[in-house]
DNA sequence: GATGAATGAGTGTTCATTCAT
DNA sequence: CATGAATGAACACTCATTCAT
């Protein structure tokens, strides 16, 4: 059925952020360098803005030289895009298997905002880099090719694009309209939060995915559903 | 047809970007020097990116010397909120008196997002401004308190709060998230068509019309179409 | 006598500082503009240093408008001069007057003391500028040639040449350089007032003329060569 | 004897501006880096003047890149205080090594005497900033609170205070007055030698000790007194 | 003469990036 | 691989001076 708003665990992706172990290698003493460069970069991005953060001192959180950075990264811009394409990669990764998991279109819409916003509740500085930082300037939103963001949109548009083939979605919207439109809701949300918004994030999903779903729904053949879909309209239109 | 949702004139704000006259006063030699600069300075951070925008390339494209830039602004950063303000408030202004035009909460909203999307398609760089620029880091989120857009947030949230006092719109969502919600999707998608997405303001504005109002509306007491709209309410309700 | 070191009054130079009545002219409602600048430029320059004084401050303080300065002085250099220069002449005039009075070496000596750290008593801005500002740089110890403040020394080395005609002081002593040393003492400890020391003008200028002359001061030939000794000691230590 | 004023040997100070060895780490490329900014620093302040000196021009001089001079300094302030400490310091070094080597309170009046001018005709520039530069306006002789200069300054005082208690000289005479008093002897004869003067330092130095003696001398009790002050008018005039 | 808006040369300081060790 | 001292290009901002009114 079209409509069937049952909120499924909030639970899913609560451990997303946790530390992967890391690939211990035997030659260096401290194989997640990388990494912790990377978390390092997310967490001052995060807290003082791009332009604000010094490389300098990504260095001394991550407790690496300076110059350590540059073996591992172009420079500073790369930096930026490589955490977050890193953070993409496993947010991307967790969203597909849970996405997997049902065939539901309705079900796979809800995922994808519960998924969305329990990421945001759970990394924060993560939320805010890619909500914030990201769009700033040509030089992340022009120049470099976000196919990263691409990929995550496409997974949403492809749920409405098969709600459309199904007869569950009206089919008269660009998918790729429809998806941007409900990640613009998505991250605007998840920046009212992040910059200290005080938010129920389950409510707020669950809200999201109704009005989103009664939106978008395409009204049951069938006489009462016609008569619904009618009232509705001509009150809207008063 | 299940939404009609008559398009309303699409060219209200055809001419909010022309320039004002200015105060010209007997002591300055260029009354608009001060116009031109804001001019200017959206014109380049719409261009370049806030951080990469030159003060000397202000003036230069302005027609002014680097120090009379200094002469009406504080700094940098004053420049991108007084080029904001000013923006905001012609927005505002205009915003307010198209809506004073009708009681009517479908049209109102109606025509937020219309006037929101032509804003857009008229002024690319000033919306490019708005909806990158601002955005960069706590310098302007946080610090600065954006007493305009919590207005034109307001305007917004007050229409929903009034569509709901009425009983057209659903009553157990926040008034503020749902505007904020709504400017979420508005913003994603100027965006979108800012940094270069082909993309027809005209009916994006329709079907975000439809969708959210959609969304959002009660459904109508009356005999079968009543049921539906109970059952779809109940189930949102849980 | 050589040695006659009563303390003349120290009021001599009291009204020094007054302002002058100005010569009033019929053309202009200020005819003191000139006055009202140099004044203000003293207050400022006394006040924050010659490099960290702007040139429309002393034009706010003066009343006038920054561009009326460079009707009456070149430029901010020489405002600095113009303004020392017009002190030393009030200064100048003032201690030749003084030291007129008297045909005493001794006596002369010490007006010329008195008459230096009352200056300084009776206008500390004024003092502050000619003993800290004008050290500053070569600007104004090099290229510019000081001659007022040669004038000021020739007062004092005249008096001491004087003496030693007459026999009164040591004659292998080259008097420039004991005028210079004297000098030295008086700059040092108006300076030490200036910057706030706690002092007593009186008795700094009782002790520097007593140190000075007994320094400088050849024994009388003669038996009561001893008791000019006894009662320039006695005289000196009360 | 209380007064026996040879002049002892001119000598003493003669390498106290030479460069010392510097700290070499192994970690920096060049040990003496600082040392060498330091030295350039004095050199182009004594040429042009604080105000006038570029800090990219002290850099050419040091042999070092504009950035590095930031690495071993807060700013240009700092520059110049440091470099005045630095000297001072080694100047109360010698001073201090020099004082000690004598009970007499006239011999270390003399040695403090010929210590002061000797360095002065040592190091030419370094004597131009402490004398010309460091009395620039509030920022150096308010706001930083001039430490090693009062040391300077107390260890002078506590030699006329130990006069006094000896009962070699006045003791009607505020110490910190009188060292004061004879500092600006010095340091104004310095500024005159500084300055392009033709002076013979050996000489001033003499003279300087002379009158200061004679000056601040008491007269030894007992009948031989009339003698003592006979005596040391002698001695003092050879 | 008087004004003060406009000018634009001038510079201290930062910080991403490099490279000798 | 790792370091971190050194680099030097880049730029916002100031303020003495000018000049049209």
């Amino acid at each position: 059925m079209v409509i069937h708003f049952g909120m499924a665990s909030f639970e899913w992706v609560q451990k997303m952020a946790e530390q992967e172990p890391g690939k211990p290698s035997a030659t260096s003493r401290t194989p997640d360098k990388r990494e912790r460069i990377l978390e390092a970069a997310i967490a001052v991005f995060a807290e003082k803005g791009f332009a604000q953060t010094k490389v300098s001192e990504i260095a001394k959180v991550a407790g690496v030289a300076d110059g350590t950075i540059y073996l591992y990264f172009e420079n500073k811009d790369d930096l930026l895009i490589k955490a977050y394409e890193a953070s993409m990669d496993r947010i991307l990764e967790s969203l597909a298997r849970l996405l997997a998991e049902t065939e539901s279109t309705a079900e796979k819409v809800e995922r994808f905002i519960q998924h969305h916003l329990q990421m945001v509740g759970n990394d924060k500085q993560l939320a805010k880099v890619i909500t914030v930082e990201l769009r700033t300037s040509p030089k992340f939103m022009v120049e470099y090719k976000n196919t990263k963001f691409n990929d995550y949109l496409r997974l949403l548009s492809d749920i409405i694009a098969n709600g459309q083939g199904e007869g569950v979605l009206r089919g008269d919207i660009d998918p790729a309209l429809a998806a941007r439109a409900l990640f613009g809701m998505l991250d605007e949300l998840s920046l009212m939060f992040v910059l200290g918004g005080r938010m129920d994030l389950r409510i707020t999903a669950r809200l999201l995915y109704e009005t989103f779903m009664n939106g978008t729904a395409v009204p049951q053949s069938g006489d009462s559903a016609t008569q619904r879909a009618i009232a509705l309209t001509n009150r809207i239109n008063r």
